[in-house]
RNA sequence: GGUGUCGUGGCCGAGUGGCUAGGCAAUGGUCUGCAACACCAUGUACAGCGGUUCGAAUCCGCUCGACACCUCCA
């Protein structure tokens, strides 16, 4: 494979806040981290759209031909419901709710998780580590926390002593924020009684009698906090410095500055180098989210079930609307906007498919290198997609102009415009064309409906336009439509 | 109340101190038996108010509005 390591990559770095010139711990590999699901239900399509995100950075990572390791956690022992209350987690919860054991409601939801990424195309991650199978490590880091005073005990909890780590550190580096800020504005919680302060938060919960999921640590028999399962996974397969961390951007406080609090503290450096944040999918101009029910599943998305829709979509114009916005741009969620990435992404698709069959003129009347390049620096940028795409689009108007013999492309320009396309369509962007199967040369389906071409055109010219019609439409009822040009008749699936 | 992000034409969405982003939709035309596809042509948008400047939608200030976070959520 080419190697593309010269471009200069720049990625904008949540916490300095400008887009930073991307250069890896150590040349070559990057580490990468994202915060994966809390496996309580299914997984919504706001939910999709940040590991839609990140799988964009990981294809493209890969491509420049880094060698990645991409952990992506998924926790399956629930966080805090709510500090304030009982403490139960969200799994305990669902599981009892539900009357079946924690690890069927893990199992259940991890599976639809995984099943779903699928069918967007994302690729799966290189390690895929749970919170329950590394509680040993975290016990292990809150017992170092402690000895270094950055953590306190108290009624069978352990606590991080924000007021402490903020002699050395900096609580709120990330998310802008000041401690003195943050405690004037605390509301009062009930149930905190344990804490020193409000701003501390919880690496080990001791668990109420009614609590499920539990382990027996040197304090109570009991469970980790929620942001310690992160600095854990992501330190014991990436190290205690790696590239990036990406999640979502309301995860950025608290739970990512805890996390910067929680390995400056254990091992005195700065875990993460570049922090990425993907932004939000709204729906009526609101987050989509599990607890307030505004949200829609893929699986409506995929077959049209859902009030909001007319139609089904597939996963691929799903997936390319969502990549026709910037990662980092709230996209709102409409059916509108949906179509119009469908035709869009359709008329992608022809164009890429007929690539191959173009006329081959002594030279190009285009630049396919400078456009290649372009298509470049947008990625570059930032992972600058709906660029990116604005370029694709560029070359779809030019293949197409070379079909009217309006320009001309040379053979080598013909060979790399195909390679580029394929690798910013399928291998960067993640999309799936449709069309692929009737490219293959002599395929059955293919021939078939040459044959009823033929015969359509035959009774067009005899002007038996109602045979030839009824021949065009049922083909379009089975999902072949059939395109008459200059040259005869085409189709595409 | 605090922190942050943002406000672009009918819709979605880039970008930028002076030069057409792009997609979809719409209108007219070419092509077609009629269509569809494709192609050609057509839109002078950048929340409001003030300032800096030869010139701002782009920089600065204020106002209004939206969203996210400050309690679990990608």
């Amino acid at each position: 494979m080419e190697l593309y390591k010269n471009q200069d990559l720049k990625i904008y770095n949540s916490l300095s806040g400008e887009k930073e010139k991307f250069v890896p711990l150590i040349e070559g590999y990057v580490g990468m981290y994202v915060c994966g699901p809390t496996v309580y239900s299914n997984v919504h399509l706001g939910n999709c759209r940040t590991f839609v995100s990140f799988d964009l950075v990981f294809r493209y990572l890969k491509h420049l031909g880094y060698k990645v390791r991409y952990v992506r956690n998924i926790t399956d022992a629930g966080h805090l419901e709510n500090d304030a209350e009982t403490g139960e987690d969200r799994i305990a919860k669902k599981a009892r709710l539900e009357e079946i054991e924690p690890m069927e409601v893990v199992q259940r939801y991890t599976v639809d998780f995984h099943e779903t990424l699928a069918k967007f195309n994302n690729l799966p991650p290189s390690i895929e580590p749970t919170a329950t199978g590394h509680i040993i490590e975290q016990i292990e880091i809150v017992k170092t926390l402690l000895e270094k005073g950055f953590a306190y005990e108290a009624n069978g909890s352990v606590y991080f002593d924000v007021a402490a780590y903020n002699k050395s550190g900096h609580y709120g580096i990330l998310s802008g924020r000041k401690l003195e800020d943050m405690i004037a504005n605390t509301r009062d919680l009930a149930g905190q009684d344990d804490k020193r302060s409000p701003q501390d938060f919880a690496l080990w919960k001791k668990a109420e009698p009614q609590h499920i999921m539990r382990w027996p640590s040197p304090w109570s028999v009991g469970f980790p906090g929620w942001h310690l399962e992160c600095t854990v996974m992501s330190s014991k397969y990436l190290g205690d410095e790696f590239d990036i961390h990406g999640g979502g951007m309301d995860l950025k406080f608290p739970h990512h500055e805890c996390e910067i609090a929680q390995g400056k503290a254990a091992t005195g450096k700065n875990p993460v180098h570049y922090w990425m944040h993907a932004n939000m999918l709204t729906l009526n101009g609101k987050k989509m989210a599990k607890s307030t029910g505004n949200f829609i599943l893929p699986e409506e998305l995929f077959s049209g079930e859902n009030d909001l829709l007319k139609k089904g979509y597939a996963p691929s114009v799903v997936r390319f609307f969502m990549l026709q916005a910037n990662y980092r741009s709230v996209l709102d969620f409409s059916e509108e906007a949906l179509n119009a990435a469908e035709k869009g992404f359709d008329k992608l698709m022809e164009a890429i498919d007929s690539i191959e069959k173009l006329k081959i003129s002594a030279e190009s009347s285009f630049s396919v290198e400078k456009w290649k390049q372009k298509a470049y620096d947008a990625m570059n940028d930032d992972f600058n997609s709906p660029v990116l795409i604005a370029n694709l689009f560029e070359a779809v108007k030019f293949i197409n102009a070379i079909k009217a013999n309006k320009e001309t492309i040379s053979k080598g320009d013909k060979a790399i415009m195909k390679s580029a396309m394929n690798a910013f369509v399928f291998e960067i962007l993640g999309l799936e064309n449709r069309n692929a199967i009737v490219n293959i040369e002599g395929d059955r389906l293919s021939e078939t409906v040459k044959l009823l071409i033929d015969l359509r055109n035959e009774a067009r010219l005899n002007k038996d336009f109602a045979l030839g019609d009824k021949i065009r439409n049922q083909l379009l009822e089975l999902g072949i439509e059939l395109k008459d040009g200059p040259k005869g008749t085409d189709f595409s699936i």
